[in-house]
DNA sequence: CGATGGATTGACAATATTCAAAGACAGTGG
DNA sequence: CCACTGTCTTTGAATATTGTCAATCCATCG
């Protein structure tokens, strides 16, 4: 049984052989550990690695001229991150972690090398990228067209979602280690509204917090109130 | 000189040798005529495509189970459309034209064929579709930290320099083919807030409009406005 | 113990939405 | 040619949602 959380990560998309996982594997060879709350990559530094989470919460962030700041995905185990920035030579985003994490950082060199050696991992790097797209498709939608208690109960769905497809026996309790401040840079409100809508969540008796963690009480009713469709979590592609 | 939109669009970011252009422009053989405002593919259809645009303008969009509709993107001549649905076996967004417009289909099941053959392609496609990526990223920032008139400019600006990349000799008027119930939908307000807010660019000198046809008459001023920095418009990669 | 960062609350202001109504315009069929 | 239709735009008034400012509380950590 491999430890590689890229490989669990690939495999929920589509079965691998062995000469892949071995490939996959060794891009993972060193592991770095970053403590929370620590930049990992800078925005507008150059950008030589993509980076793996095998353990930790993490965050790509964007800093605005006037010093507000928006959370542009939030990454948990299994994830890869950085991977829209491989695209240009200085990054447009910042990354960070949310709490102490281990990254296995992956020089973007070889991804170049790994696509001409192996062109079915291309193509499923090329799937894992359109399905992090498609959970950015779902943040505009979110951004675009729901109220805050909307865009909360929908950000509280997915991350619990995506938490059990690495870790299948997690109830509804998780921590959370986003404060009131990094929520609000995440859903585009002020950290002030999102206190407020979290009030809100427990009057109603949806959610429950207690020392940074926080239980969803009705997940159904959470869905609903968030038209929470979890198709684009989906992970089988179903065809490769 | 080739017409192929798609291999002007990769050229734009490395150059091409002829085998290479050859095999893209393969891919563009058949071109069909939508007419304007055309469902190509309507959302949770099966994916068998994606498209790439020759002339006219497209969009991405979803309809909420309360009928309320959020545009995704955007799309102009030499962009390719539909990338992110290819993941999924049902389309997770609809695809429509905005104008008349001449699409390609590409068949998705080629893609594949395509990265076994010609990983540089591969890698290119990685590319195109990290800047996609980032475009979004933008969109994100757009609809989370923004006011309304931001919002809108910095939309404008990016339109212009978007359209000026096929077309360098564009001044700074051109069709708008969005309706203001649509710039809504793209921006996240509603019809109403829209339309004051145009009044309100019109009032301070930054744009005029008449006739579905925008003209920027300050650029400098409504890129200061929005904010804008092109950093994630930048195409040529650097180091392919 | 004080210092710090986060959470909470109230009062008020800004921003955006909703509802309702009217004007502009192009296309259609008589 | 004209009346009719539908779509798009414009405006006002009232309302709802969200943001800002200021103060307090609470737990944690040195």
């Amino acid at each position: 049984m491999t430890q590689s959380c890229l490989v669990h990560s690939f495999e929920r998309c589509a079965p691998l052989e062995s000469a892949e996982i071995e490939l996959l594997e060794s891009l993972e060879r060193d592991s770095r550990e970053f403590p929370k709350h620590t930049v990992v990559r800078a925005q507008r530094a150059p950008v030589e690695h993509f980076f793996t989470i095998r353990s930790g919460w993490a965050c790509a962030f964007r800093i605005l001229p006037n010093g507000e700041r928006q959370i542009l995905d939030v990454f948990l185990p299994g994830d890869v991150m950085g991977l829209c920035d491989i695209a240009y030579p200085l990054s447009i985003s910042g990354l960070a972690t949310l709490t102490d994490a281990e990254l296995c950082p992956f020089p973007r060199a070889r991804l170049t090398e790994l696509f001409a050696r192996c062109p079915r991992l291309a193509n499923l790097f090329f799937m894992i990228n359109a399905r992090e797209q498609a959970m950015l498709l779902e943040r505009v939608v979110n951004l675009g067209r729901r109220k805050a208690i909307q865009k909360l109960a929908h950000f509280l769905v997915e991350i619990v979602v995506r938490l059990r497809r690495t870790n299948p026996d997690l109830d509804d309790a998780f921590p959370l280690p986003l404060s009131q401040a990094l929520l609000a840079d995440t859903l585009g409100l002020s950290e002030i509204h999102i206190n407020r809508t979290l009030r809100k969540l427990r009057e109603r008796g949806l959610v429950e917090v207690n020392a940074g963690e926080i239980r969803l009480l009705d997940r159904d009713r959470l869905q609903a109130l968030a038209e929470f469709d979890p198709i684009y979590l989906k992970e089988d592609a179903g065809w490769m």
